[in-house]
DNA sequence: ATGTCC
């Protein structure tokens, strides 16, 4: 007997714990899965997911199905969470399934400081964090700089910053691609763009982005903890931001290029928000390269604010960062789309896989992962709420046939901003947070930390929990957080 | 996510 739930008309037959697939019938291109337990499955099927799941079907070349991880919900066009594999030669690139914010991404880094040696400086720590590394909307960076600059660090990444003293060569080692796009194209993203980006390189942004100060709380295996540098009640740093809006610029840009030249291919698809280059057209090639260029800023970004954090821990604990061993261990992407090798029914085939909201997970053994992890795999980061803290999972064994590598990318909200905002006060959440748990929360606005509240997402030990049974990513530890600063 | 409209 076939187990099937249905949401909003929409049918889903589940295959085996955990995998729900929407049967391809006309006018789908092949069929969706969805992989989530049935308390997930229930707030998946509460909102356009599953709708979007569908459409996302359509798009041409799309490889053995569209998938959307346990996290996701519904989004612009394609859903959060959602991957799609889509063939490099004879599909399409879609600049709403890889997102608006152009590698937003986690990274985190290691320290040898305990929470006993923190404990008491917390305030201190928020505060001096808040006041040295902008966040919120619109400009203000660590850097404030030129166009000729910004060109530099679309086309290089972070071998610009290692150049400028704000990496160091071992920083960039432990980035997904390295931290830097080789095939990035300057050329492509627009003026306007990069006049957006000229002050905001070094900045946390607004919405769910954020950096926190974690304590490690639980190991699940101890082997891959090791070969990560985690211990119980060691600090670590998690940073959570995008490429601002430079990235949110090109996204734009190309969604209305598409619209304008490839008017009567959208109107084959369901949705306009699914805007997509053929791939073999010259906007798809200018996407690629300019897409590359804001995934390159977003690392820098992100390596400004390490650099900015190592500093701040200098001043209040009065010693070097390299001391502290505050190490990168690791950066990675949930925003983007790469042109990968994978195996679609016996032939190895270039993909551009796109995750948005979906954190790849490459298993021990490849050669993408960096040397110090090859052994055990991939670390992928899965930040929770600010009340929750996070997990640090490694590249599952099943990842490659089930997902095309890759996993969740976080909690996911079950309820939007508007929502947050009249159900929670800012403050009283912020107040809770430290009196119950000792969590010290500084933010721009009340009205980010409502919007934020704890309550707003889904249960990330869940998610954790489904990515792990479903061999895509396996627990290696947890965290909690100890101070939170935001937009 | 986002100078929440060029």
């Amino acid at each position: 007997m076939t187990t099937t739930r249905e949401f909003q008309g929409i049918t889903l037959e589940r295959l085996r714990e955990h995998v729900w697939e929407i049967p391809q019938e006309e006018p789908m291109g092949v069929p969706a899965r969805v992989l989530a337990s049935e308390e997930l499955l229930e707030q998946i099927g509460d909102d356009k997911t599953l709708q979007q799941l569908k459409n996302a079907t359509q798009l041409p070349g799309m490889q053995k199905y569209a998938l959307c991880m346990p996290d996701g919900h519904q989004g612009y066009g394609f859903p959060v969470g959602g991957v799609g594999a889509i063939d490099a030669e004879t599909g399409c690139i879609s600049p709403g399934a890889v997102g608006f914010d152009i590698n937003c991404g986690v990274r985190m880094i290691r320290t040898n400081l305990t929470y006993d040696d923190l404990k008491g400086t917390e305030r201190e720590l928020v505060n001096s964090l808040f006041e040295n590394i902008p966040s919120g909307l619109g400009g203000g960076g660590i850097v404030q700089t030129d166009v000729d600059t910004v060109d530099e660090v679309l086309e290089r990444g972070l071998d610009w910053a290692v150049e400028e003293g704000y990496a160091t060569r071992e920083d960039m080692l432990h980035c997904e691609d390295e931290g830097r796009r080789p095939d990035a194209v300057a050329d492509y993203v627009s003026e306007k763009a990069k006049n957006r980006g000229r002050n905001q390189l070094g900045s946390l942004g607004s919405g769910n982005h954020f950096l926190e100060v974690q304590r490690v709380t639980d190991i699940y295996q101890a082997d891959v903890a090791d070969a990560f540098g985690l211990q119980p009640d060691q600090i670590v740093v998690l940073i959570h931001c995008g490429s601002r809006g430079l990235g949110h610029q090109v996204c734009s840009d190309y969604v209305r290029r598409i619209e304008q030249k490839h008017g009567d291919f959208l109107k084959s698809l369901p949705d306009k928000d699914l805007a997509a280059a053929p791939a073999k057209s010259q906007l798809a090639a200018e996407y690629y390269g300019a897409m590359g260029a804001a995934i390159n800023f977003a690392w820098v970004n992100r390596q400004l604010i390490t650099h900015q954090t190592r500093r701040v821990f200098e001043r209040v604990f009065d010693r070097d960062w390299q001391d502290m061993e505050m190490e990168l261990l690791y950066d990675v992407a949930h925003n983007i789309a790469k042109k990968e090798p994978h195996d679609v029914d016996g032939d190895t085939r270039e993909l551009y896989v796109h995750r948005k909201g979906a954190t790849r997970a490459f298993p021990a053994g490849r050669e993408e992962v960096p040397r110090a992890y090859r052994d055990v795999g991939q670390p992928v980061i899965i930040p929770g709420s600010m009340g929750a803290g996070s997990y640090v999972l490694r590249g599952g064994a099943e990842s490659m046939n089930e997902t095309f590598g890759s996993t969740a990318h976080g909690a996911g909200r079950t309820m939007s901003r508007t929502q947050a905002k009249k159900d929670y006060r800012g403050e009283t959440v912020q107040n809770d947070l430290e009196e119950r748990n000792q969590i010290y929360v500084k933010a721009q606005s009340g009205a980010t930390i409502a919007e934020e509240a704890p309550g707003v997402y889904k249960d990330v030990d869940e998610v954790v929990r489904v990515s792990e049974e479903l061999g895509i990513g396996d627990a290696v530890a947890r965290t909690f957080p100890v101070c939170n600063i935001k937009g």
